[in-house]
DNA sequence: TTAATCAGTACTTAATTGGTACCATTTGCT
DNA sequence: AGCAAATGGTACCAATTAAGTACTGATTAA
């Protein structure tokens, strides 16, 4: 199946936490009990985030993460790249593997660098304030029935 | 890493060689070997796809595989689907999964949907016509010096 | 009849992911 | 100074998934 990990995933559920978080600096302790998310987790991908110079970092007491840049200026490619590097959809297009034994005898290899950047820029396109707001089209806390009518209008994709 | 299975990958080779085959049937055995793929994957790989009716199968003596539609009508997303099942970009916005646990406390579940159609819809874009004529851009034999020029254009994506 | 070919399934092994644990470092507060 | 709250870094294990193989059965043209 084509999806992310797990941990790009809790990436973004935490930056829109961060993003709502308006500049104040938040523990990964609290940001793990606000999302139900296990907290050696939410350490490791912060760190991480960080470290791709998406978050800023303070230390000691009341210290925690905050937002490198504001919301506009992150997109979901941004942290999906951050926490499970360049997104490269095929082996033979990676440029670390560097030269697949059958680009010889095969047509598509010119494409995939295409292909890749189609998916790109459709992450690209999406920022990170707008996934911070609640989608109207499908509220935070919805009734069951109604889940159940978008999951099934919207749940399948191809 | 974001990346599609090999199953996949091979996928579109092998549909790509079909596709230049005009209609006459290969069997699995040649296609094996023209693209210097493993025959046991190759022949999984086009049974898969002759079940989700992207091909047309012809046993016996003479037999193999060919288009089940013109090649214009093939897109990389249907071989994908068809291979590894729909794109559910996280397992939140998977209909089978049906309800995460976080969703009460996640900001970000409502988006999921329209990310994954983003990149639904650059799959759907490219056919299978487009992916089997030779790139312009990257020829099928190239010189190694070139090679190493364009990737190091468009090889790094992120 | 026979050989070529697809159909289906089950299995083994390798790779990746998800998650945890541990210890070091920094920093504000008393 | 000393302590406690926080991040930084690394290493490790367990569970899941992917990759590849093997085998047996069904169809069909020559
Ligand atoms: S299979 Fe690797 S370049 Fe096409
Ligand atoms: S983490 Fe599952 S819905 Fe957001």
């Amino acid at each position: 199946m084509i999806r992310i990990t797990r941990e790009a995933d809790y990436g973004i559920v935490l930056m829109t936490a961060l993003a709502q978080a308006e500049g104040q600096p938040r523990s990964a302790a609290l940001l793990a009990q606000q999302r139900r998310l296990p907290l050696p987790m939410v350490s490791k991908i912060l760190k991480a985030l960080a470290r791709a110079n998406l978050l800023t970092s303070q230390r000691g007491v009341q210290g925690g993460y905050q937002l490198a840049r504001p919301a506009t200026a992150i997109s979901a490619a941004d942290i999906i790249g951050a926490l499970e590097g360049p997104i490269a959809i095929t082996e033979c297009s990676d440029e670390s593997h560097d030269g697949c034994v059958r680009q010889d005898h095969c047509e598509v290899s010119g494409h995939w660098p295409r292909i890749n950047q189609a998916i790109h820029a459709a992450l690209q396109s999406i920022n990170l304030l707008e996934m911070s707001r609640p989608d109207p089209l499908q509220p935070l806390h919805f009734h069951p029935l109604h889940r159940a009518m978008t999951t099934q209008v919207i749940g399948r994709l191809i």
